[in-house]
DNA sequence: GTGAAAGCGCTAACAT
DNA sequence: ATGTTAGCGCTTTCAC
């Protein structure tokens, strides 16, 4: 009676043959006779042989295990994005250790170490809002471990990115307004530093110029919350001429300007409409339920845990590579229906 | 000029001292010389060595990987499950694979064999709805890895288990809506098979019979969508006898109550309470904000991971141990306010 | 067609 | 106080 997993040297005793034999003939190695191969592979699988991931990967210096560092793990898009990583990861063969960052540098910091230490053959990041130093992302690197940036990228290293196309996404929503009758519409943002807010205004400027509607920046505002997108809605909704449409930040946000808007007795859609972005839950939630842009976390997590494999699959190939996931239109409710195509 | 990282032989060959040498210093073992400890040990962190911890769990078959299987990711109570799990497991050098089943029997299956293969030194698991046969469950513990089933736990399997109190946390929810004036409040269920449906109208019952209320079972029915409770809801408020108070399965439930109460001009909480039940995001995001129950996600991970860990590493102890996670009344604005106390 | 032996990185008996 | 050796499970030359 022996103890612990069943090895090849067990077998091999057990069959009268040598360890080598037994290992070629499991991997149906020619060089073996068919009688032998058959004999060994009934025996392993009879006794549910399963070769020992370790001893593998301290041959191969390859464990098959992909560190991931996310800022929260109950939180939407996060852990859609990280459905999505799987998804790809099982099926090629590998795991997926995750890590949270909790939004804190320090305990970025560490995730890092941690992954070093465990030897993971690839890193999947998105950065935690208060990292501003970025040698442990380096130190990834110089450890000859690929590193995938996705959503919150890190500007400051030379590597790979997966981002929301936040400069289309907004267009797009905008242009739906206007195609669908808006003339004056408010554009609701995060603060003007973060890169994700530069491309949501770009994307919006550029929808009212292609339909040449003049830009009014008192529409402009800062809010990324439900209470500010309250307060600022039903400052802006008061004034003499008050804007038709709002294109926000969140879903957040424009769940607190669907608020004011009812608050005044203003009719949404036909007075106002009003575009969230992310489709997360509480867009379903809000009566009338709130149009927005779906960002695709499953697919940005797939397509960067496919760019990482590729990477980590191919090191020689060192072209660095940017994707752009596309935002997906959701029209609900709080905006009206576009005229009859021609 | 070597390649891959630094190994102990890489230090002892530019020492010129031998690799156990090495190995003895870097864990300060007292056999060594200070003085050579500390050459070691300088020239270790000048030179960033790293243990290969490929190699250490080789030789001791331990690998410090936990794996988790749970039906979705993308769930508020799952990833905050998962995030308690990570945090404990964090502090004992642990590190945690997920998989996920999508609900999926045969991918739960799977996710499984993919865990033995890959020597996890235990699982903690959730099971999907799907799932009716435990073969797959059994073979982990044949293989020697311990399990802790955790909320959706699997009774046919004799092991550990963490569960939320849904029979305290109903009652509790019932017993405040009873101190806070109700007098006639429904049940709104999930189908009676499930073991949580039992717990639950146990949990309400109970409370009624505490303070010598009637039961009256038109009042208990099978709602556990926000669809079904608006429209059961609706039904059921414009009986002549209507209740003063519901009791919902989940906060979506209690929403489609609240959607169903309003519509009716009932005002809420003063002529309808409404209990939602999980604190999910949507709980705040009513108007008026849901009372609910939080089912302490973090906790639930937390203690199944600590008992995991424990079960690790005292795998003398046979004991069995079932942890039952106490729910937190939250009370927000669909209940009214408890009367002073004495 | 099969076996013996070396080696992946590290540790721990067992020398000296 | 330090070195030598064997071994964790597996693969892969190199022999025969």
């Amino acid at each position: 009676m022996k103890k612990g997993p069943l090895t090849i040297k067990d077998i091999a005793k057990d069959l009268n043959i040598s360890t080598s034999t037994v290992s070629r003939a499991l991997k149906d190695n020619p060089d073996i006779s068919p009688e032998t191969r058959k004999m060994v592979q009934d025996y392993a699988k009879k006794h549910k042989y399963k070769p020992n991931a370790l001893a593998l990967s301290l041959r191969t210096q390859r464990n098959n295990i992909i560190g991931v560092i996310v800022p929260e793990l109950a939180n939407h898009f996060f852990s859609g994005v990280l459905s999505g990583m799987e998804t790809i990861a099982e099926d090629k063969d590998y795991h997926v250790i995750v890590c949270q960052s909790s939004e804190d540098y320090n305990r970025e910091i560490r995730n890092v170490q941690t992954l070093i230490k465990a030897r993971v053959c690839g890193v999947l990041i998105s950065q935690s809002k208060t990292t501003t130093n970025y040698d442990h992302f380096q130190e990834l690197l110089d450890n000859d471990i690929p590193v995938i940036f996705f959503d919150r990228i890190c500007t400051g290293i030379d590597t790979d990115k997966v981002v929301v196309d936040d400069y289309s996404g907004t267009f797009t929503a905008v242009e739906y307004m206007i195609k669908t009758g808006c003339k004056r519409i408010a554009f609701f943002t995060a603060p003007m530093h973060l890169e994700i807010s530069k491309n949501r205004k770009n994307g919006y400027l550029d929808a009212l110029r292609k339909y040449h509607l003049p830009v009014d920046e008192s529409l402009i505002r800062i809010a990324d919350t439900k209470l500010l997108g309250y307060e600022k809605a039903k400052e802006i909704l008061q004034e003499p001429n008050r804007p038709d449409g709002f294109m926000a930040m969140n879903d957040y946000t424009a769940s607190g300007v669907l608020l004011a808007a009812k608050e005044l007795k203003l009719k949404v859609p036909d007075e106002v409409s009003i575009f969230g972005f992310s489709n997360s839950n509480i867009s379903q939630d809000t009566d009338p339920m709130l149009s927005t842009m779906d960002q695709r976390p499953m697919e940005v997590g797939k397509q960067a845990m496919e760019l990482l494999l590729e990477k980590i699959e191919n090191p020689e190939n060192t072209s660095r590579k940017n994707k752009i996931i596309k935002t997906s239109l959701i029209v609900r409710q709080t905006t009206r229906s576009l005229p009859e195509e021609l």
